[in-house]
DNA sequence: AATTAGCCCTGATTGC
DNA sequence: TGCAATCAGGGCTAAT
């Protein structure tokens, strides 16, 4: 699943391959690959160059040289960017997309494939902020320059609901998901019930340097791959996921304790803890 | 303005 | 064995 571990490690590999690029060619080739929101076809973004591949959060968009236009991406729970040399290699099932690409005078394949279709494309423009117009609404992440802790912070603590949900909440701070949230409330021992405006500054700077902390670990494995849901653009697993504290790992026993790791059900989808390690304390909550 | 439920989707797995 | 229910979950929208 897609977080801003894996995200940047995609990041990463569009930039090698595909900076100072020309695409020659676009095809769609499913309904949903194209956003809604998109303000032109894609295949506006035919003969223009690549001039950097950027990213904040779970975001990932491709800027090109002399153009305002760029290309927006989500990669949503399934969503693959795969670079392919060999220009026989035979499409994929869940190919959604597909770009020729041409670099110093050899021709590639970039492909989006998307199982769960909710991963997409989007022809967007900049702004003043230097991020796409459509995800003005987005927050800085936790490894962006200008993320101002103190600022962060404050607006995690006017919030009157639970811990994990504010953390996931993509306008207070993006790149978290599901998983290195439970990963990061772990790691600073609080329960993901915790009413955010109960948590204390300590607890709070503890949580932010958590988040980066399993973040930073995470991109040096390369991500987490649970399956071949999620794989670099050449195919790659990453390898996170058997260095997790408590996702995946319910009845297992807690790295820190004696405690047994607990699923526990959280808007239709899962919180893992330690009970041990993060206790609810009524009288604070 | 803050908060929360519901929706979009496919494929692997579980239950009867 | 076969089919249905369940689960995985990010971000947006609508309703409260």
């Amino acid at each position: 699943m897609p977080e801003l571990p894996e995200v940047e490690s995609v990041r990463k590999g569009l930039e090698r391959h595909l900076r100072s690029s020309t695409i020659t060619k676009i095809r769609s080739l499913h309904h949903r690959a194209l956003s809604a929101q998109s303000i032109a076809p894609l295949d506006s973004l035919v003969g223009l160059t690549v001039k950097d591949v950027r990213r904040r959060g779970k975001f990932i968009w491709l800027e090109f040289r002399d153009h305002e236009l760029l290309l927006l991406a989500h990669l949503g729970m399934s969503g693959q960017f795969r670079v392919f040399r060999d220009l026989q290699e035979k499409p994929h099932q869940h190919l959604r997309a597909t770009f020729s690409v041409a670099k110093r005078g050899k021709a590639f394949r970039l492909d989006f494939l998307d199982q769960r279709t909710f991963g997409w494309l989007r022809v967007d423009r900049g702004s003043d902020s230097g991020i796409p117009e459509s995800i003005g609404h987005i927050a800085p992440d936790p490894f962006e320059d200008d993320f101002d802790d103190a600022e962060v912070i404050r607006r995690i603590q006017s919030r009157r609901s639970e811990i994990k949900r504010v953390i996931l909440d993509q306008g207070i701070l993006s790149g978290v998901g599901n998983i290195y949230a439970d990963e990061a409330l772990w790691r600073s021992r609080i329960h993901p019930e915790m009413r955010a405006d109960k948590l204390s500054q300590t607890q709070l700077r503890r949580l932010l340097a958590s988040i980066r902390y399993v973040m930073q670990r995470a991109l040096e494995s390369g991500g987490t791959s649970f399956d071949q849901l999620y794989v670099n653009v050449n195919g790659e697993s990453g390898y996170f996921a058997n260095k997790l504290a408590v996702y995946g790992r319910e009845g297992e026993s807690c790295r820190r304790c004696r405690g047994v790791i607990k699923r526990i059900h959280f808007t239709n989808r899962s919180s893992h803890l330690c009970p041990q390690c993060q206790q609810i304390r009524k009288s604070l909550n």
